[in-house]
DNA sequence: ACGCTGTTTCGATGTTTATCGATACAGCCT
DNA sequence: AGGCTGTATCGATAAACATCGAAACAGCGT
């Protein structure tokens, strides 16, 4: 099956383009976007999975990788790697046998900068 | 004894209680603590509630502010703000006929500062 | 006290979601 | 080719969720 053919959201490299939504109200559209991104934060095992493949070496983890420290079936696993990918938040690619996924940092950018409370002080020097 | 100033904390960068979950693997009970406040904001009403809270002068609103923008009934409405108020994310306060919502800065900041990703493109020559 | 307005809770209903086992697909071996 | 391992999809099921109208609750007027 082709890889490419799958619907992606939010793929958009502009990390800075979203200036914290406690400024001004949320478009409509902009919402429905950004909700489908948090649905997929919304569960714990993909928050785990999410922070396993980005804390593994090089950025990257194999799902063999990913359905031992769960305790929940391999197609459970997989089901979940789907969710994270159609989200946008991660990227994947067959290499032999084994498929690997990693972290798409653009879009982690692009919620982090969104929920940027309302700030006490100008942050000086935002991760770019 | 009106809580009109809101302790504010650690709205920059690092926050001292969450660094972020790409450097190393989330555990699992905040996994699911975590979990639950994304949640909230996995639905598009609820995102625009947020917004439009934080949006409003003073950083507060009555929900006879919040129903009009929205094309859902009002006990739609009122169950969509209990949500976000369980998930910590907004404190609320009944004052005299109308009951006030406002945006909880700290717990933005938490989730704000958990999902900073690293740097987003390595520059040439960086570890890999 | 009474009615009026703003807000929450309750019950019901249709939709989405997480999960599983079984099965299909993909690439590596011998 | 045939068998083996890793991964994805399918079909089913139970739980969770969004939404509504109706009803209950809370203050404020008169």
């Amino acid at each position: 099956m082709s890889k490419s053919e799958l619907p992606v959201i939010g793929q958009d490299d502009q990390v800075a383009c979203c200036s914290p939504m406690v400024r001004e109200p949320l478009g409509e559209e902009d919402a429905v976007d950004l909700a489908k991104m948090f649905k997929a934060l919304s569960d714990p095992i993909r928050l785990r999975l999410l922070s396993l493949i980005a804390s593994y070496e090089g950025g990257e983890a194999c799902v063999c990788d990913l359905t031992g420290p769960f305790d929940v079936s391999q197609p459970t696993i997989s089901h979940h790697l789907k969710v994270l990918r159609e989200a946008g938040l991660v990227g994947s690619e067959r290499r032999g046998t084994w498929v690997y996924y990693w972290v798409l940092p653009a879009a982690l950018a692009r919620l982090s900068s969104l929920l940027q409370a309302p700030a006490v002080a100008e942050p000086a020097g935002a991760v770019r």
